[in-house]
RNA sequence: GCUACAAGCCAGGCUAUCGCUUUUUCGUCCUGAGUUUAUCGAAGGAUGAAAAGGAGGAAAGUCCGGACAGCACAGAGCAAUGUACCGGUGAAUAGCCGGGUCUCCGCAGCAAUGCGGGGAACAGACAGUGCCACAGAAAAUAACUGCCUUACCUCUCCUUUAGGAGAGGGCAGGGUGAGGUUGAAAAUGUGAGGUAAGAGCUCACAGCUUAUAAUGGCAACAUUAUUCGCGGGUAAACCUUGCAUGCUGAAAUGCCACAUAUACUAUCGGUAAGGGCUGCUCGCCCGUGUGCAGGUGCAAGCCUGCUGCGAUAGAGGGUAGGCAGAUGGAUCCCAACAGCAAUGUUGAGGACAGAUAAAUGAUAGCCACCCUGAGUUUACCAAAGGGGACAGAAUCCGGCUUACAGGCUUGUAGUUUUU
RNA sequence: GGCCCGUUCGUCUAACGGUUAGGACAUCAGAUUUUCAUUCUGGUAAUAGGGGUUCGAUUCCCCUACGGGCUA
């Protein structure tokens, strides 16, 4: 919050402030996964475990290993099964509660990341059968979130 | 005032914080065509700021019809698929509008009929084939029973031993389709004549139907007159007749990039002759490079993909594929005119999203609306609490169908109170 | 996005337009057995919803709902 008003106020004055210090709570088209190889291959390679209303498949890969410069460290992607929930506004309503709570919580993992060198891609599948308040899930997400930290933190342990 | 039905319209608003996406402008960074070799910079990419725009009446179902694209195609008939009263409308339809016929319901009337509302795949059952359970004699040339009659046999009576009258019987021949308890449906119905008994056999009235003519109507059709006739139903059974139809769909298609050198692109060559035009007929046509799979109605040819032989030429470097198609069009709103209407013409101005693992959002508060209603001044007041539907563009349009909280407007009907 | 197919007792299924919609497993009741199992007898139980054609629809036609498959 302080950085975003700072930038507020000085616009014209701190153009270097502008460009390091951008926002925080983004989800632009570089943070989401958006190409269907990618995502196959999640499925394929990637590791998942089960929080309750959600499915994750994750995949980590140290970035230097990686040749494409604009990837950013972290990408993130949402999914509701048709036979679950038939209405496609119902389907619409829980991938933007998902995303919502991914947006605003996931800036403590994008700093973790950035400081061990690593890429990640997650992948939410919606497993339960009954729509979701708000509340429950920023709540689940957050736990998702404190569980990829833990993860990464023990590699780093083992791989170090 | 309330309730019900029908038609049309709307599909909550504002603020704060944090986001997504498209376009434009400005700034920064990267690459860098160009050449004047630089404090230049086309085109492109990344990123930040600002401004503007950002989901429906059904975006849904995919039930119809088109636009558009690719492939195929000398032609005619049969076949296949769809469709079926008439006229109009429109790009087109099984849509819409108007009309006709039949039929159902309600009201009025003794009835004929009239008025109002709804429904109809509404061509053909004298072209042919099939089917019609149970019941019934029979479910369709007909048979059975029955009725009448002829000859024969038996009995009784009369009597000029020939025979006549009456009754009964069963075999045979003939006539008949009037009666036969059923059923959804039984050979048009009623009356009279006629006959051995009967029958549209004849006649009168009524009903249906064929053809012709007149009148009205663009037509379907209606009315009237004359005439042929009166063998059920079923074509949403096969079928017949008229009309229409080439097939496949944006995951179509075009371009660029990428791609393993036994690869890619372009051009060319080689063994072998029959085959095709839709399955059939007529009539006609093509042609000399292999195999497999898919598409186009089988096959072939053609196209696409894969595999495989040879020759010549060209061309090389790194992984989210990208762009076009693709959003402005048979559009919507307003006014005038034409038309019964669907709709059309003219005019002025305004509006109109473009995502691609798929944007158009999330949270909080307030206001407005609806429900319950503590309270007490019993009302046109109201704390606190609860509720807000159906549903999410995916190439684009025109219809149809289905889902839908609540509100507004108009019309019709009913009811209550007051006058 | 486009195309095609299906829906019958709790489950798996059968049916020529014509009976009370048949069969198997399951379930319920009774019999057999000291008891249980097996076996035998009997019962309950369904045409997805709506409309049409027909004298009469599980069947034929239309609409709706739901389910499944194919297609790069």
């Amino acid at each position: 919050m302080n950085s975003l008003y700072f930038s507020n106020s000085s616009v014209i004055g701190a153009i270097f402030v502008i460009c390091t210090v951008a926002k925080q709570f983004t989800l632009g088209r570089n943070e989401r996964l958006k190409s269907r190889k990618q995502i196959e291959q999640l499925f394929k390679e990637g590791k998942t475990f089960n929080t309750f209303p959600f499915r994750i498949f994750y995949t980590q890969t140290p970035v230097s290993l990686i040749n494409n410069q604009s990837l950013t460290n972290l990408q993130f992607g949402a999914a509701v099964s048709t036979k679950n929930f038939k209405r496609a506004t119902d389907r619409n309503r829980i991938k933007r509660l998902t995303r919502e709570a991914w947006r605003i919580q996931k800036k403590e993992l994008e700093v973790l990341l950035k400081t061990s060198d690593k890429q990640l891609n997650v992948f939410f599948i919606y497993t339960a059968k009954e729509l979701p308040e708000y509340n429950f899930v920023y709540e689940k997400a957050g736990f998702v979130i404190s569980k990829l930290i833990k993860i990464i933190n023990e590699n780093n342990s083992v791989g170090s």
